[in-house]
DNA sequence: GAATTTGACACCTAAGTGCAAACT
DNA sequence: TAAGTTTGCACTTAGGTGTCAAAT
């Protein structure tokens, strides 16, 4: 990391092997991989302990099977490492949160996000835009959900306040995005969403569902991995991002009227969020909301006025955000009493513009709907980094101050001692790979076929299959599909859903017999030791076998982004960063929305309302055709 | 097979050993598998020729990793086979069309399947209703669509005609049901669906759907392959289902108004085919769909006022189905000239509705708002065998006549020399294996990615992570999870989808240089020797890189079927198959809807019409709360 | 009684569907 | 022209969403 001002905070850890990646022992690779590759057959533990020269993992296409490799073989293998883009690979990456704004102004309120039985999506939706990846390596990018300290909250008198102690924490899934992976320019291409992730109450969640604790606070936590395969994840490095405005309590009904209904109110617009699903940048909600309602009321639906409306609404913009206490006590937060009918902003957008198309036009139409008063989008994070275009491409050192380093910490248990290098933030903000466990614990239980997916280990199993990959010349070898698949989850699947998997039936059913295997994270004392990831205590790759579920998009387009020259990168998407670099803007500090208007010393929760109204309205009205990273469906 | 009469017509072959799936070398399984165990590694094509004890694969999850192994260890193993199902699994299955009877009533006038460029599902919706399974061992189902004669037709002076020589055939892809593999009991527990698969005229498919040629005749064909991992598939049994009636004209738009207008009219409901695909169980289609005519227009949605219901409207069935006519020379099919205001029907449904919840009521009220005078469903093929339970399950010889075996005939290429003992039929009628090819090919040209998922040995690759599967007992190793994942598709993946696939792109950008390693499958000079599962010319586990995509269902209920335990077996589980089969009957004979008034004898295609519409609407009416086997997504 | 949770509800989008007009 | 295909349209279901009342 060239530069260590993130747009969050990133940390790094290398579990098995020092910081270069790309010199992690084959032995590691055929260790975790290899128990899926003789599924039935019960081998010494220590039979591939010994290291292994990385071969490339490149010319399987073409190779029979050797059920041992000699160096030789491995050297004439080696020829073909090219396809492995760690090993020349240099990225810096730069990850910005997407509406960063209307976070903010959630988080001010004390951002409350709804957890039921059937599973409920994030809202606003964790999106996150990256920038300085290395346009041919591959990534996996994963976020998961951990405790962001150890309280029970209430909302008393209009405000959250500490009620306790935390309640046991269910196991955390890590979410892998199903794009992964994907090369770093496709990642970049567009924002990266994780709609699809849900989040439940059900502790017996068979989905793999993210199981939390109503009442309870939470931080999304945003990881970035280079791998071209998901059996190479937890020997790679993580880059793990906290961006503290995301914090969130879960909640099973709105607790403060402000976020619930006047937020979300506004005729019936229970479904914006759809809209906001489909927002790839928010750079341009602004204008599109306006945009909606120029065109529904004042003029037609048709493209060639938009950049026009842009100059009527350029006023409304979003209160300049301030910079938001990371932690808790957001009943106090200040609030703001312009109200929402300040009109500033740019016209900026105006590059954008040309890429809309008639499925836009439709989107806005339907978006507008719900659109009335409120139409005036506030400033949204993005439209921040919109004005900033170099910077927020690959030299601006970040959006986000270093406060935000306070947040990212990895637990204290077991694998701080291997990667922790900032063991001291919240001792709750576990790093994915403290979850999985060892998998006889489930296996020797019968319960495997209720796990979630893609424990860490797991994962390695079923890429092991696709285990090709090749980050930035084409592919010759046709397995990074099956990891793409491997790598998604969220769709409504039974047990499994993503890496660590707890099976939550065996939550409830064997937790008793197995609790040992089960800690919630927040235990100081489970024995994540067994955890692949992080003990060495056992054979090392000792596979785990929970699978990867895979959720497919249903639109091609999700996959566009995936495969090399395909619809991501064709001339009509209308996604593409070139343009929306473009318009990028705003340099690091806190504050987002970059409006011209210095209001932003907020006076009242009623101004503040208004200012996410704004915010809101803008991620209604802006869609992005071609869906981000995220699946569509 | 004890019953040669199956319920259509079945075929069994093993590509590389006898008939006994159980003896297949271990070697086969680790050379196919391989290439996935170690993607990057070029191995020798002979290294792993030599047969391998099958160890049961069992015990994996306990095991280290061993890139060799000895035979003692495989000793050991062995004893832990007890997870191999098809050691002693001697099943008999039998399956039955669903909805033949609207079946008979397409193919009748001439089945025409809407193939659009983004991707249309089947209709009739394919489904299949299967006995005779062992409970315990595990399944893998399949289906694909062949060309069905080497002609081109035209829609002429109202009648379907051949018109030239069929055009190339772009190769087709096996559709691995998304529940696979599953055990036999939850198979049976429920119709199997189909209607994931997409079909298109859209040669640069990257869906991974189901290429077809407007304007030809094909027939979907049903697989049953008893195996506990895709990694089996190519070295197991297969049993091929055909079924004439559900041959179809692939079509971009309706050319036969008596099926697009009359049959799908009625005010607008273009959707039925919606309702249908949650049709699960047609036994209670008629019953249901009257029951939501009462309840909506005379009742309320309560339940217990179902069975009254069937009485009354126990008189709308379908006319008696005739024997149809395999081939084609539909245009020139009897019809009835019974109205659609019949009224007969019977009561046996009252059991089932004892299933029904709040969800079913609410199904039922949408659907109805698509009916109204098409109430009466006729009989449903489901509803013939709903009346016969004891044949249905596993004593009735079958409810097809001998002649469907004339449909069922795997290619005379390759395929043939080693699984075809029926190499009489039409010749157009591949098996899966014949349409795959040797993954080099793809992988020499950098197209992997574009491919479209599960080949043959594809299947392998994958499902050697999740290997385990364990057929009946619990299965101790969380393999199949990963199994079911493989063996999804469907979901719109880009260029994965299922087995044999060619990528699309593929075809379209360098079909011309390497147009030998994707010949149209009515090509008999293709190079279908490369096939790993036809070819043993080469190392014949020369693995098939192709991945296999999943297609997650988002509702809980597809995957409980999977789960041992899971919802599908849950109390609350409308679905079971007891209640089920207690309404079967009907036995045998081609005729379906075991409707009591004998106007089976139709006379013109006007009241085939209605016949057809009485059955559509039976579709409709009739819902499954639990979807059936395939994705409700 | 207060704090939470649950389920029914109405609303909305996304996607599937047949149709008719436009297009090749 | 005619045959066949493509496209846009209206319509429907399925699923996501917040609200509200009832249950816990």
């Amino acid at each position: 990391m060239r530069d260590p001002v993130f747009t969050g905070t990133a940390m790094a850890y290398h579990p098995f092997h020092a910081h270069r990646p790309t010199d992690f022992p084959m032995s590691a690779f055929l260790a975790a991989a290899q128990p899926s590759f003789f599924p039935a057959l019960s081998l010494p533990p220590g039979a591939l302990t010994k290291p292994i020269p990385d071969h490339g993992l490149a010319g399987a296409a073409e190779a029979g099977l050797h059920p041992a490799l000699s160096h030789h073989q491995a050297a004439h293998l080696r020829s073909m490492k090219s396809l492995e883009p760690e090993e020349e690979v240099d990225d810096d990456p730069k990850v910005t949160l997407e509406a960063k704004d209307l976070w903010d102004q959630f988080h001010k309120l004390g951002t409350e996000m709804v957890i039921t039985k059937s599973g409920r999506r994030m809202f606003p939706p964790f999106k996150v835009r990256i920038n300085g990846l290395d346009k041919k390596a591959k990534y996996i990018l994963l976020m998961d959900i951990v405790a962001a300290d150890d309280c029970r909250y209430k909302f008393h008198n209009s405000r959250w306040m500490v009620a306790g102690k935390a309640d046991p924490e269910m196991p955390k899934r890590m979410y892998i995005h199903p794009d992964s992976p994907a090369t770093g320019e496709q990642w970049m291409a567009k924002p990266v969403a994780f709609h699809k992730l849900k989040l439940t109450n059900n502790i017996s969640d068979k989905h793999g569902f993210t199981i939390l604790n109503s009442m309870h606070k939470y931080q999304p936590r945003f990881h970035i991995v280079r791998a071209n395969d998901i059996l190479k994840l937890p020997y790679s490095t993580f880059r793990t991002y906290v961006f503290p405005e995301t914090e969130f309590v879960a909640v099973t009904a709105y607790q403060n009227d402000k976020v619930s209904h006047h937020l979300h109110t506004r005729a019936a617009a229970p479904t914006w969020p759809l809209y906001f699903r489909k927002c790839g940048f928010f750079t341009s909600c602004k204008r599109t909301v306006k945009t909606q309602l120029l065109n529904d009321k004042t003029c037609t639906d048709s493209e060639p006025e938009l950049e026009h409306h842009d100059e009527l609404c350029a006023g409304s913009s979003s209160p300049g955000p301030e910079p938001v206490s990371p932690y808790s006590s957001r009943c106090e937060e200040r609030v703001r009493d312009r109200p929402s009918t300040d009109k500033k902003d740019d016209s900026v957008f105006s590059v954008r513009n040309l890429e809309k198309d008639k499925a836009e036009s439709r989107h806005r139409k339907d978006a507008t709907e719900a659109l009335t008063k409120d139409s005036e989008a506030g400033g949204i994070s993005a439209s921040k980094d919109a004005f900033s275009p170099l910077m927020v491409q690959t030299e601006s050192p970040s959006h986000f101050s270093p406060g935000h380093l306070q947040s990212l910490a990895l637990s204290g248990l077991h694998g701080q001692q291997f990667f922790n290098p900032l063991n001291a933030g919240s001792p709750l903000l576990f790093h994915p790979g403290q979850f999985a466990m060892a998998p006889g614990a489930f296996s020797a239980m019968g319960m495997g076929h209720l796990l979630a997916s893609v424990s860490g280990a797991s994962g390695l199993e079923n890429g092991s299959l696709s285990a090709q990959g090749t980050g930035g010349t084409p592919n010759p070898f046709p397995f990074h599909l099956s990891q793409h698949m491997l790598a998604s989850q969220g769709i409504p699947m039974p047990p499994f859903g993503g890496l660590f998997p707890y099976p939550y039936t065996y939550m409830a059913a064997a937790a008793a017999a197995a609790s040992a295997s089960a800690l919630p994270a927040t235990s100081a004392s489970s024995p994540l030791s067994r955890n692949p990831f992080l003990s060495s205590s056992r054979p090392r790759l000792r596979f785990n076998p929970y699978q990867l579920p895979v959720s497919l998009p249903q639109s091609s387009s999700l996959l566009a982004g995936l495969n090399p020259g395909s619809e991501s990168s064709k001339p009509g998407s209308r996604e593409t960063s070139p343009a929306l670099e473009h318009h990028s803007s705003h340099k690091t500090g806190g504050s987002s929305g970059r409006t011209t208007s210095p209001k932003a010393s907020a006076k009242d929760s009623v101004n503040e309302l208004q200012s996410i109204q704004r915010l809101v309205s803008g991620l209604e009205g802006q869609r992005e055709p071609s869906p981000t990273a995220d699946s569509p469906n």
